[in-house]
DNA sequence: GCCCTACATCAAC
DNA sequence: GTTGATGTAGGGC
């Protein structure tokens, strides 16, 4: 009996989006850009729909995934609202340091060029 | 500086 | 075919 619940198993893809969020370390964030690049794909928005369907929330850090331009995006489907307010305040509770609602500037972004 | 529009690009529904 | 937690480019105020 194959139970038809509601849940859905994750992807390849996605487990790729999953597995690069945790090897992020605190206090690092990274871009839609960026892990889309890492990922080998060049589209931030498919890296969106991994994380905005996040199974393995809040187990994964989508918290430390921002804009390229440093907005932080949205967060569980919400572009803006309460989810978002906590978003950043998990990222300043990580030691990482926002501006406007945005990230600062002299915050660094995690490469996943590194080796 | 801020806001909007348009297109690109990939995955899921 | 449409949408989506994006990105880049262009235009207007």
């Amino acid at each position: 009996m194959s139970a038809v619940n509601g849940e859905r198993v994750p992807t390849v893809f996605e487990a790729r989006v999953y597995e690069a969020l945790r090897r992020i370390p605190r206090g690092q964030v990274t871009t839609y850009g960026r892990l889309a690049a890492a990922l080998g794909c060049g589209s931030a928005r498919a890296v969106g729909q991994a994380l905005r369907r996040n199974p393995f929330a809040p187990e994964v850090p989508c918290h430390r995934v921002v804009g390229s331009d440093g907005r932080v995006g949205g967060y569980f489907g919400e572009v803006a609202g309460a989810r978002v307010t906590e978003k950043m305040e998990r990222l300043e509770s990580e030691g990482i340091r926002l501006a406007g609602g945005r990230l600062a500037e002299d915050q660094p972004i995690w490469e996943f060029h590194e080796d």
